[in-house]
DNA sequence: TTAATATATGAATATTTTGACATATGTTCA
DNA sequence: TGAACATATGTCAAAATATTCATATATTAA
């Protein structure tokens, strides 16, 4: 009858190694939702601007305001996608909230993000 | 009369340096829109699947099919999204089509991104 | 407590994006 | 050439997203 197989190409027998590497090597579902959830974070003008504006140091929701020219209200609900994210961190003071880069990582994936778009 | 910087928080003195600072080292919008088209790329489960699979060698659109699980349709569009943006790149082998990771700032970014996710 | 300031959230709308289907292009082999 | 295979693309409906507006919460100071 040939079905169920029917649509794949006709080399998978000479694939399957491949595909079998690649399978080892691919971590859970899980974990990949969760990484393109973090990825999607910074795939955002909006948000990438808070996030390399963070790379000189902390500011308050307010100083995001005027660098991003965006009203308090946009820029919380992507600083709440952020936060969510594990993308920034804040710590309040007063009545501000500073918000900062969560790790090192963060700032090492915007750093070889910025050399491969802007380096060469 | 008031007008103007109305909805500029009160402190806009005291922040002016860390603000002004940030804008410093901010790229312009056009390599922020570009870097941020490169992280969106990467914020897609299946997009990103994909690039983890590249991870252990170069695989062909069919091998994606059967790795994702997805149609070669719509593996295809995603694969012209992921070229599109340079994240991956390409190379004809009679009818076949073999992708790759775009340059070692993929595999960095990739490695340092599961760090964070999965890594504690 | 009340007023003022800073930030956050819910709801709604406008826009974007994803993946399915049908179809088209490119490549090899008979 | 034509048939078979591998990949790509246009179109579209459903799902996801961003920003605005109105409102809520939290903090400070009077």
């Amino acid at each position: 009858m040939e079905t169920g197989m029917a649509e794949v190409c006709k080399v998978y027998e000479t694939n399957a190694e491949r595909i079998a590497r690649a399978r080892r090597t691919l971590p859970g579902d899980d974990v990949i939702h969760e990484m393109a959830d973090f990825f999607d974070a910074m795939g955002n003008p909006t948000r990438l601007k808070i996030l390399l504006a963070l790379m000189s140091g902390e500011l308050c929701t307010c100083d995001l305001m005027v660098i991003t020219g965006l009203s308090v209200s946009a820029v919380s609900h992507q600083l709440r996608i952020l936060r969510d994210r594990r993308v920034v961190k804040y710590r309040r003071e007063g009545r501000n909230v500073y918000y900062s880069l969560d790790d090192e990582h963060i700032k090492q994936i915007l750093r070889v993000g910025l050399s491969h778009i802007s380096g060469r």
